[in-house]
Parts: C-alpha cells; sequence; structure tokens
RNA sequence: CGGGGUGUAGCGCAGCCCGGUUAGCGCACCUGCUUUGGGAGCAGGGGGUCCCAGGUUCGAAUCCUGGUACCCCGACCA
C-alpha cells in the first residue's frame, strides 16, 4: 500500500494529495462517514495522547487546572457578545427537537414536530459563553481572582470545506479561559500561554514557530488581541498553529461579570482565551514527514525504537526475541519507549517500511549475524542512515541518540525556514516571491485593514503576524525591525510584517 | 452557494463513446508449497443489488430522464 505513497513527492503540485494519503496510510486519520469529520485511528490518537500530556503538565505548571463545561449553549448566549456571534454564526451545527418518532409513512424515523425546542442549543464552536455565564456565578470579589480553567473538549465548526486534521466539522482541541482583577495581569497571562505553545511546538513537536499579534482583521472574534503561533509547512503555506487571546472586558461585560476590588468599588472582568488543537498533528506531519511517510519526533513518538528480528525458523527468531528483551528492558530503564515486532506473518522488509511510514525515529535489526558478531543494526529515521554498532552499550547510545534526532529534526525545519524567509521592498517582487517560492515573507505595511485587504484579494496571502521578537529571523531579524514604508501604498510602517499563503 | 468531475469487490481503477459470452484488472484477503539482512515468488481460491428510481430495447454497467452521494476548485475558517 505504501508503495504508492513513493510514488508522490513532497511539494509537487499535488501536495494536498500526498498529505492526505499519509494521513490516511500511517494509520493516523480518515474521513468519517459524517459529513467533514475524521475517525482518529489508534496510532493517530497515541500522538495526540502524548501532546495533551505534555501540555498539560506545562498547563498545570502555569498554575492552571482542568473543569469542563457543556457542550449545547443556549442560543441567546451565543449572541450576547456582537463579534463573537457575527464570527461564528456561519458555522454553528444547531440543535432544534429532542425526540424522533416512527415515520408514520412508513419505515425508518423522522423527527417529531411536537419536539420543537423552546430556544435551539448550538453544540459548541467555542466556549467563552458559556464559561463566562458560568464565571458570573462564581465571582464576586476580588478575593476569588485569578480563575484560571482549562477545558478538553471537542468542538463542533461546520466548515464548508474540510480537510484531515487541519479543518474538520468536529475537532479536538483544549481551550483555556481565565478571569483576572487587572487588565495587565490578564495581558500577562495571554503573554504566558502563547509562550507556553511556543515552547511546547518548538521542544516537543520540533517546528519552529513566530510568535506574534494578529491583525484586526484576522483577531478572534470577541477579542482585544490575537496572539499567534505561525509555523511554515514543506509547501511553503503557513499554518496558524495556537492562538491566545486578550478578551479586555468584553465578556465579563456581556455577561454582566462584576467584583468587588479592594476598594470596594464594582469591576468588570478582564479575560483571556487560549487553545491549541488536533490541528497540531497536521502541523506535525506536514512540517517533517518525507517521501517514506512521517518522521516523529522522539518526544512525541509513541514508539521511540522499534526492533525487527531477522531470522530463519522459529528456534532462531526464539533466540533473537530473548536477545531483544534484555535490550528493550535497559531501554525502558532509561524511560525509552520500545516495541519488539516478532510478528511471524510478514517478512523484516515489510516492517521496514512500515515503521518508516510511521515515523519511528530509531529501528534496530538482529539477525544471526549480530548475534554471533554482538552488534545490532541501527537505522535513523531522520537522516534514513544505517549503520552496524556494537551491542554493548546500545540503550545508553539510543538513549542520547533520541535527544540528537530531536534536535535534528527541529534544525532541519529551522533551516528550511530560514531558507524560505524572504524580505520584500516591492509589491511587485512580494508577487514574484509569492508565486514562485512560497514561504514567509518580510514586507511593510501600513497597517490599514483595507490594504490587507487588497494584498488578500490580488494574491490570497494574508498578514500572518506581527511579530513580537525579530531575533528569530536571524540576521533579517534586525533590519525587519525597522520602520519603513508600505509596499503598497508607500504610506510610513513601523517594521515589517509576516506575509504567507496559509492554510 | 457558484464552476468542474466522479459513483463498477475492502482499496485503486478499466469497460460506457459504438448495447450482445459467465463484468474485468492491480492491490488487499483465504489455502498450499517454496522463501525470509529492505515492501517475496508460484499455484489455486473467495468476494459484485455495476449509486438509486423510472424509461427505451429481444437484450442495459453501457443509451435517455429524474434523483442522490462524494471529490476537486472558489467564497468562509483553528
Amino acid at each position: 500500500m505504501a508503495k504508492e505513497l513513493k510514488e508522490l513527492t513532497v511539494r509537487e503540485d499535488d501536495y494536498s494529495k500526498w498529505y492526505n494519503d499519509l494521513v490516511i496510510k500511517a494509520g493516523l486519520a480518515e474521513n468519517s462517514a459524517v459529513r467533514g469529520c475524521m475517525v482518529i485511528k489508534p496510532y493517530g490518537y497515541a500522538i495526540w495522547e502524548k501532546m495533551q500530556a505534555a501540555l498539560d503538565t506545562m498547563f498545570k505548571e502555569t498554575g492552571h487546572v482542568n473543569a469542563y463545561f457543556p457542550l449545547f449553549i443556549p442560543k441567546s448566549f451565543l449572541s450576547k457578545e456582537a463579534k463573537h456571534v457575527e464570527g461564528f454564526a456561519k458555522e454553528c451545527a444547531v440543535v432544534t427537537h429532542y425526540r424522533l418518532k416512527n415515520d408514520p409513512n412508513g419505515g425508518g424515523v423522522v423527527v417529531d414536530p411536537e419536539a420543537k425546542l423552546e430556544e435551539e442549543l448550538i453544540v459548541r464552536p467555542t466556549s467563552e459563553t458559556i464559561i463566562w455565564n458560568t464565571y458570573k456565578n462564581w465571582i464576586q470579589s476580588y478575593r476569588d481572582l485569578p480563575i484560571l480553567c482549562n477545558q478538553w473538549a471537542n468542538v463542533v465548526r461546520w466548515e464548508m470545506r474540510t480537510r484531515l486534521f487541519l479543518r474538520t466539522a468536529e475537532f479536538l482541541w483544549q481551550e483555556g479561559h481565565t478571569a483576572h482583577a487587572t487588565r495587565d495581569e490578564a495581558e500577562a497571562e495571554a503573554q504566558k500561554m502563547i509562550g507556553v505553545y511556543s515552547d511546547f511546538a518548538e521542544q516537543w513537536m520540533a517546528v519552529p514557530v513566530v510568535v506574534g499579534h494578529k491583525s484586526e482583521t484576522e483577531r478572534f472574534a470577541g477579542a482585544e488581541d490575537t496572539l499567534t503561533i505561525e509555523a511554515l509547512m514543506q509547501d511553503g503555506k503557513a499554518l496558524q498553529s495556537g492562538t491566545s487571546h486578550f478578551l479586555g472586558q468584553n465578556f465579563a461585560k456581556a455577561f454582566d461579570v462584576q467584583f468587588t476590588d479592594k476598594d470596594g468599588k464594582l469591576e468588570y472582568v478582564w479575560a483571556t482565551s487560549w487553545g491549541v488543537s488536533t490541528r497540531l498533528m497536521g502541523a506535525l506531519i506536514m512540517a517533517h514527514s518525507d517521501n517514506n511517510g512521517l518522521v516523529l519526533p522522539p518526544r512525541l513518538a509513541p514508539i521511540q525504537v522499534v526492533m525487527v528480528p531477522i531470522y530463519k525458523g522459529e528456534e532462531e527468531l526464539k533466540q533473537i526475541v530473548a536477545h531483544m528483551e534484555t535490550i528493550a528492558a535497559d531501554l525502558k530503564k532509561l524511560g525509552v519507549s520500545v516495541k519488539i515486532d516478532d510478528r511471524d506473518n510478514v517478512r523484516s522488509g515489510f516492517k521496514f517500511a512500515e515503521y518508516e511510514l510511521k515515523g519511528v525515529p530509531v529501528r534496530l535489526a538482529i539477525g544471526p549475524r549480530d548475534l554471533a558478531g554482538g552488534t545490532v543494526e541501527l537505522a535513523r529515521r531522520d537522516t534514513l542512515t544505517k549503520e552496524i554498532i556494537p551491542a554493548e552499550g546500545i540503550a545508553a547510545h539510543i538513549a542520547s541518540l533520541l535527544g540528537e534526532i530531536q534536535d535534528n529534526i527541529y534544525k532541519k525545519a529551522l533551516d528550511f525556514r530560514t531558507a524560505t524567509t524572504t524580505p520584500v521592498d516591492s509589491y511587485d517582487e512580494f508577487k514574484k516571491v509569492l508565486e514562485e517560492k512560497g514561504g514567509f515573507i518580510l514586507a511593510h505595511w501600513d497597517g490599514t485593514p483595507e490594504t490587507e485587504e487588497r494584498i488578500k484579494a490580488d494574491t490570497k496571502a494574508t498578514v500572518r503576524c506581527i511579530p513580537v521578537d525579530y531575533s528569530v529571523f536571524g540576521p533579517l531579524g534586525d533590519e525587519a525591525s525597522r520602520p519603513g514604508k508600505c509596499m503598497v501604498t508607500g504610506a510610513p510602517s513601523v517594521r515589517r510584517v509576516l506575509f504567507a499563503k496559509a492554510y
């Protein structure tokens, strides 16, 4: 089956087909029979669980706790914040009835018209409204603040076009919702959490990201400021991989959440919300994979080391597997996850290809020759190189190699981004680079929605973010952070911003 | 919602224009033998309401009419 995959080339015209085939063939997910939803298969879910575990720990280390709020949101809640409803109204699934009945005209069932709801329920596209309706009851005094809650949940957005992991009708995510006594504290929280996301992306996913502010048009519906992490995929398109919003007092005012401060004055609460989703799976796949399949960073790989026996006959298999078990025990002591694939109904060559497709970082093959000579064959997924090395001390060697692989994958992605980030000064050059090279473009923009809209209409590229730290661009950074003139209108610009075509 | 395209075995497809054996191929699956240091070979086998409904015809996967589902491209979005 993976033979078909090999015929595709990364960043060909049909990159999207390549990506889709990879997701399906590597056993991560598939399209559901339900419109626009996906089935996350066990191997894909194992990766998601590792992401969840790492993020959850990071949230707790920054003082957050988990909670859970309802799936259904009364329609009236959604309309309390004007911009919020405007942003989400077009993609909501709506529950209108609560009962079915037998079809009087024949087999099957129909919606019982008698069972119409007084007020329709919206399947949450995001939970700000239902959570703030609850926070209202939790907050009376400054002593009740801050509230630092996170929720792991699924949400539904009825997108017109869907794509596995990147944009599905239902997706899994976490959403943090915090309430604070002061503006400063809430702003600091929003910044802190985008920092957590950026650390996670870079240190766990090995995906370099640019942290920045969204422009007014790209901002979250109902936010005063949206911070984002933007990652670059191998086809030169950007992927918004996580966002953290400073919500001001918008939701507090919409849901009338006030508290008494130290001076006995009544104040509206300041808020943030922040989230990442299964879209991160898409980022992980598109950032690192090659034509042999997934390339998983060791820190997120469900299986870090796979061992494949090479053998003739049952007796030899037993011997080799016994040997492998002692190595596996050593690895487990060092916290490395190992799988011994002793299936005797598929051949070893098939197994090699299969684990490459699944992105397992390190593979050990052991056969009679190794058994006799005290060696193992070690293969690295990231470089696709193989070497025969002594079995002595192999566990410690692998443990440090996993760290090296993690770093190497990150470096590769960073080098790609560096090579695919271009500063441009004129609109013509902008269009040319976008057409021929793609990737990130650093250019001056006058800061107006009109100009941004025009650029988008002309080129489909958008302002991905206004970076907060230009040093991530290396040598380009210093010049990019200085003032100049908008490439379209010639109006003054404070600094270059990051443009790209996006998913 | 606009513009294209496709529905034939679990998956990928050919056959349709020009109606006519028992609907075919590759992968996958099952059985047996031989193999096993990079996706095995040979032999045999199982599996189909040809998307649905109606029509034309001696005869429809093929032609006609209507429906329906899905995919791709745009607008929308994490």
